[in-house]
RNA sequence: GCCGACGUAGCUCAACGGAAGAGCAGCUGAUUUGUAAUCAGCAGGCUGGGGGUUCGAGUCCCUUCGUCGGCUCCA
C-alpha cells in the first residue's frame, strides 16, 4: 500500500503507508535549517506520526512561529521532566511556550529558590544528552484519569475533567516522564540545543486569585547557542534602556519610599513633559478641541451617579470634608459630564470636543507598581466628544487621524485592535451591534488593518485600541477610543434637536498619549535616553577650550538663550575631552566647542552627539538650522 | 494583595558572626587644557525601620516598609 503526498514546492511524492514525518525529515538532509515538525494540510503534526494519504506537507523550522512554539514547548517538557526527577513529590501545573520562551508551573512540597534553578538546568542538560525519544500516546478518558491519579497529579486531573467529551486525550512520553499534552513535540529530547532558565515567580493556578499559588519557572530556548547568546544580549541592552535607570542617571524623575507609586518629576523630566503637552495642546486646538480643568476631589454623590462608587470603589481614595464623603477622582469623565451639563445645547453646538490633561489617582495593588509604567497617580490626555449619533463616524475618524499625527512624530509604528461586547455589558444588543459596526466601518474605510478582540470591550461600549511598537519591537497600549453609552444616560445629558425635542447625545472617550507618565517611560526607553532635539532637556552645551574663550562662549550662550534654546555653558576648569564626555553621557544633542580658533573666526565648532565633530560653522547658521530641526520635531 | 528575591555612601558594588571599604559623583587645591575621563587631597554611613539570638550582628531569626521579577489588574 502506498500513500501520496504533495510537498510545499508542488511536487507529488509516493511513500509506503506508515511513513512518518520523521522519515521525510531524515530524507531532507540537504536542508541546513533544523526541521522541527511537519504541517499536514496546514495542521501541526508530530514528526513521528504516520502520514495520511493525499495530504499537503510543509516543513516547519524554528524560524516559523509554529516551529519556535513546538521547540520551546518541548523545552518546557524537559524542564518538567528534570524537576520531576529532582523533586519526585512535585505536582505539575501547565507548561506552555510563550513569546520568547516557555514556562512550567509546579507545586513543590517545599518552595524552591532561584538558586535551585542551576541544578534543574544541569538535570535538563542530562535529559537532552540522553536523547530520549518523545512519543505521542492517545488514551481514553478512563486511562488518562487512572494514569494521573496514580501519578498524584490533581491539577492534570482537573484539566482532564474539563476536556470536552469527544476530545481525543493525548499524552507525550519521554523516558519515565509523561505529560498530558496535545502536542506536537520534537522527535527526541536531544534536539533541544540551547536553553536557559530565566526566572522563578509565583503564579496562581489558572490565573485565579482564589486558587493556590504555584511556582512558575521561566526559561527560553533556541536552536543554537549563538542565538541564545544573542537573545540574552538583547535583554541586556533592554536593561540599559530601562527608564528607571535612565530616569535617575539623566535626572528626569525619582521615586521615593515616602510616596510609593507617586512619581516625582525633576526639572529635566518636566521639560520633556512640557514639550509633550505643548505639542498636544497646539494640535488639539487645531483639531477643534476645548480644554478644561476639573477638580481632583469631588463629592460622593457624583461618584454614586457615575457608578464609580459601586464599580470602582476598591481602586479609589477617599477623604472627608465637613463631615461629607469625598473621593479623589480615578477618572475624568464625571467632571467632563458636569461641564457639558452646565448649559443647554442645541444640535448646532455639537460636536463638542472637550479635552483635559486630567490627573487621576487609582489605588493599584502594591505588587503591581513599576517605575513610571504602573503608578498610583497619573495624568491622562483625556477628551470627551459629545455629538449627534450621526456624527460618530466622522468624529472617530478625526480621532484616528489625530492619533496617527502624534505617533508618527515619535517614530512609532502601531497596531490597531477592535474590542467588542463583553459578557457583562450594559445596553441593548442592537446598540452594541450598531456601535461596533460604526467602528468597523471607520477602520475599513481607512484601510486600517486591525485585530478583532472578541468580548474585550469596556462594559459601557466597544473600543479601538492603539498598541505602539518601540524600537526594540516591544508593544505598549497607549491610545484608545471608546464609545460610551452609559455616561449620557447616567448624567441625563441632552441636546435640543431640530424638532425642538430633547435628545441623547453620543459620547466618545479617548486618550492619545494614554498616560503622560507611561508615555515618558516609553519615550525614554524608545530613544534610549537620547531624546530628539525638540524634547531634549538640554539642547546645546557650549564648551570653551580655555579661560581665554570664556567671554566669547558666554556671548554664544546668550545668543542661543535669547532664541529660547535650552543651552548650558560648561566653563569649568576641565579639559575639553572631559567636558565632551560628560555632555555625551548626558546625551545632549549638540556641543559647541569654542577655542582660540573660533574666537578668531567668529564661528563655533559643532559636535553632534551621534555624529561627532562636524567642523566650524557660523553661529547664526547653526541657530537657524537648529531651530528648523526643533520646529520640525526631527527624530 | 499573593509568591520569590533583594535593601551597605548620591550611584555601582565589596566586607568568614570578630575594627564598615573601593570606584565614580561631590568638595578643596594645582593644572589653561582642541573633540568620550589631568593630578593630588578632603569629606561622605543609625548597613531601610523596629524587635530578638549572641561575649559580639551589615552578616542569623522575627516583624514592618520599600524595591525588583512574576501572578492578578490596567493608562
Amino acid at each position: 500500500m502506498q500513500i501520496k503526498v504533495k510537498l510545499e514546492d508542488g511536487k507529488e511524492v509516493v511513500y509506503p503507508r506508515g511513513t512518518t514525518c520523521m522519515d521525510l525529515y531524515r530524507e531532507k538532509t540537504t536542508r541546513d535549517k533544523e526541521l522541527l515538525a511537519v504541517l499536514v494540510d496546514g495542521q501541526e503534526c508530530d514528526l513521528n506520526a504516520p502520514l495520511p494519504d493525499n495530504s499537503n506537507i510543509a516543513f516547519v523550522d524554528f524560524d516559523s512561529s509554529q516551529g519556535a512554539r513546538i521547540y520551546r514547548h518541548s523545552a518546557s517538557h524537559v524542564l518538567a521532566h528534570a524537576v520531576k526527577r529532582l523533586y519526585p513529590g512535585v505536582k505539575l501545573g501547565i507548561g506552555p511556550a510563550i513569546e520568547n520562551g516557555f514556562y512550567y508551573d509546579f507545586e513543590f512540597e517545599q518552595p524552591i529558590s532561584s538558586d535551585d534553578l542551576k541544578s534543574i538546568e544541569k538535570e535538563m542538560k542530562k535529559i537532552v544528552k540522553e536523547k530520549l525519544p518523545i512519543r505521542r500516546r492517545e488514551i481514553t478518558r478512563e486511562e488518562a484519569v487512572q494514569l494521573f491519579k496514580e501519578k498524584g497529579e490533581p491539577y492534570k486531573l482537573e484539566l482532564i475533567a474539563e476536556l470536552p467529551e469527544d476530545q481525543i486525550i493525548s499524552c507525550y512520553e519521554q523516558g519515565d516522564f509523561i505529560d498530558l499534552c496535545t502536542g506536537p513535540h520534537l522527535p527526541h529530547t536531544g534536539m533541544v540545543k540551547a536553553f536557559k532558565l530565566t526566572g522563578l515567580a509565583g503564579a496562581y493556578w489558572r490565573g485565579d486569585e482564589g486558587n493556590p499559588m504555584l511556582q512558575r519557572i521561566y526559561g527560553t530556548a533556541f536552536p543554537t547557542k549563538e542565538r541564545l547568546e544573542e537573545y540574552l544580549h538583547m535583554l541586556e541592552e533592554a536593561r540599559k534602556r530601562d527608564h528607571r535607570k535612565l530616569g535617575r542617571e539623566l535626572e528626569l524623575f525619582s521615586l521615593h519610599e515616602e510616596a510609593p507609586g507617586f512619581p516625582f518629576l525633576h526639572n529635566n523630566g518636566n521639560i520633556v513633559w512640557q514639550e509633550l503637552t505643548d505639542f498636544w495642546r497646539r494640535e488639539h486646538r487645531r483639531a477643534g478641541y476645548e480644554e478644561i480643568k476639573t477638580p481632583l476631589i469631588m463629592n460622593r454623590s457624583l461618584w454614586e451617579q457615575s457608578g464609580h462608587w459601586d464599580h470602582f470603589r476598591e481602586n479609589m481614595y477617599f477623604t472627608n470634608i465637613d463631615e461629607q464623603d469625598y473621593a479623589v477622582k480615578p477618572m475624568n469623565c464625571p467632571g467632563a459630564m458636569l461641564v457639558f451639563r452646565s448649559k443647554m445645547h442645541s444640535y448646532r453646538d455639537l460636536p463638542r470636543r472637550i479635552a483635559e490633561m486630567g490627573v487621576v489617582h487609582r489605588h493599584e495593588l502594591s505588587g503591581t507598581l513599576q517605575g513610571l509604567l504602573r503608578v498610583r497617580s497619573f495624568t491622562q490626555d483625556d477628551a470627551h466628544i459629545f455629538m449627534l449619533p450621526e456624527q460618530v463616524e466622522e468624529e472617530v475618524g478625526g480621532v484616528i487621524d489625530l492619533m496617527d499625527r502624534f505617533y508618527r512624530v515619535f517614530g512609532f509604528s502601531y497596531r490597531v485592535e477592535l474590542s467588542t461586547r463583553p459578557d457583562k455589558a450594559m445596553g441593548t444588543r442592537e446598540m452594541w451591534d450598531k456601535a461596533t459596526s460604526i467602528l468597523e466601518q471607520v477602520l475599513e474605510s481607512r484601510n486600517i488593518t486591525y485585530r478583532l478582540n472578541e468580548g474585550d470591550g469596556a462594559f459601557y461600549g466597544p473600543k479601538i485600541d492603539f498598541h505602539l511598537e518601540d524600537c526594540m519591537g516591544r508593544s505598549w497600549q497607549c491610545g484608545t477610543i471608546q464609545l460610551d453609552f452609559q455616561m449620557p444616560e447616567k448624567f441625563d445629558l441632552t441636546y435640543v434637536g431640530e424638532d425642538g425635542e430633547k435628545h441623547r447625545p453620543a459620547v466618545i472617550h479617548r486618550v492619545i498619549y494614554g498616560a503622560m507618565e507611561r508615555l515618558l517611560a516609553l519615550l525614554i526607553e524608545h530613544y534610549g535616553g537620547a531624546f530628539p532635539v525638540w524634547l531634549a532637556p538640554v539642547q546645546v552645551c557650549v564648551i570653551p577650550v580655555t579661560e581665554r574663550s570664556h567671554d566669547y562662549a558666554q556671548k554664544i550662550y546668550s545668543q542661543l538663550s535669547d532664541e529660547f534654546i535650552r543651552v548650558t555653558l560648561d566653563d569649568r576648569n576641565e579639559k575639553v575631552g572631559y567636558k565632551i564626555r560628560e555632555a555625551q553621557v548626558k546625551k545632549i544633542p549638540y556641543m559647541l566647542i569654542v577655542g582660540d580658533r573660533e574666537v578668531e573666526s567668529g564661528q563655533v565648532a559643532v559636535r553632534r552627539r551621534d555624529q561627532g565633530d562636524l567642523g566650524a560653522e557660523d553661529p547664526a547658521v547653526f541657530i537657524r538650522q537648529l531651530k528648523t530641526e526643533i520646529n520640525e520635531k526631527s527624530i
